[in-house]
DNA sequence: AAAATATCGCAACAATGTTGCGATTAAATA
DNA sequence: TATTTAATCGCAACATTGTTGCGATATTTT
């Protein structure tokens, strides 16, 4: 089986999420990288964070993809349903943990996966007086 | 300001979305509309029917965007806050215009907008046996 | 029929993501 | 520690998706 090791480019990447409460997308990553690594060693470390759980990728209303460290705190088995919040005005995707939808479906569907995604103006924004 | 026209471009274009249940992508488009216009002018037009409100955007789980008919029926403000059904296994996507989810956000956002798109399978595939 | 302008086609470009391959380097083994 | 193995990297090249400018065309109004 293969097994993930631990690069300079992997670890400088793990440390971009560290610093960051929000969700990034590639090319954010890329310029707080500063020129470590190559652009498509970025593609293959967040594939690779993504294999193992650490990350999850989260695609927005406007078609952009970003991607934001897993909370795996207290579950057994991590599960990526839970919200997101997109604020429309500095962009920044957060997640919202604990807000977990309640919904109806019709029958006949098997539902596997959620994606609940939220747009507005986020508490920094909010407060801003927009 | 400015009219919208009728051409033959976007009748060929509407013809798709009426025959089609599910969302299509730009290319899925393309493809059906067999070579009677250019590729920039089926951007130009999906642009135009949004703002027309004839049709909206869903942008997938996995990045890929897609379009369809908005159902107008009985409300007198259209509201694109339904749910989408994403198939795992076809990968059509159906709007569910009658699944709308319950949720209980934090205070200090400001929420405007939901996106809420459930994956698994349709039942179609399901029926399949897969 | 003529005028006004929305739309089109083409070319060129930008952003984002993927793949192949030889070179490099982390980790296991001797 | 030195050697070996294979995961990872950098580079180049390519694919897909979406955008923009501009002269030509077609729809709608006058």
């Amino acid at each position: 089986m293969k097994t993930t090791r631990n690069t300079t480019a992997k670890t400088a990447v793990l440390e971009v999420f560290e610093k960051s409460k929000t969700a990034l997308s590639h090319t954010e990553i890329q310029k707080q990288l500063n020129g470590i690594c190559d652009r498509v060693t970025i593609y293959r470390i967040l594939d690779r964070l993504m294999n193992d759980d650490i990350i999850h990728k989260i695609s927005n209303l406007d078609g952009t993809v970003k991607y934001a460290k897993c909370n795996h705190s207290h579950q057994r088995v991590h599960i990526h349903n839970h919200a997101h919040f997109s604020c429309e005005n500095c962009h920044e995707i957060t997640c919202l943990e604990n807000v977990k939808p309640s919904y109806i479906m019709p029958h006949n569907y098997k539902v596997k996966e959620i994606n609940f995604t939220l747009s507005g103006l986020c508490p920094n924004c909010l407060n801003s007086n927009i």
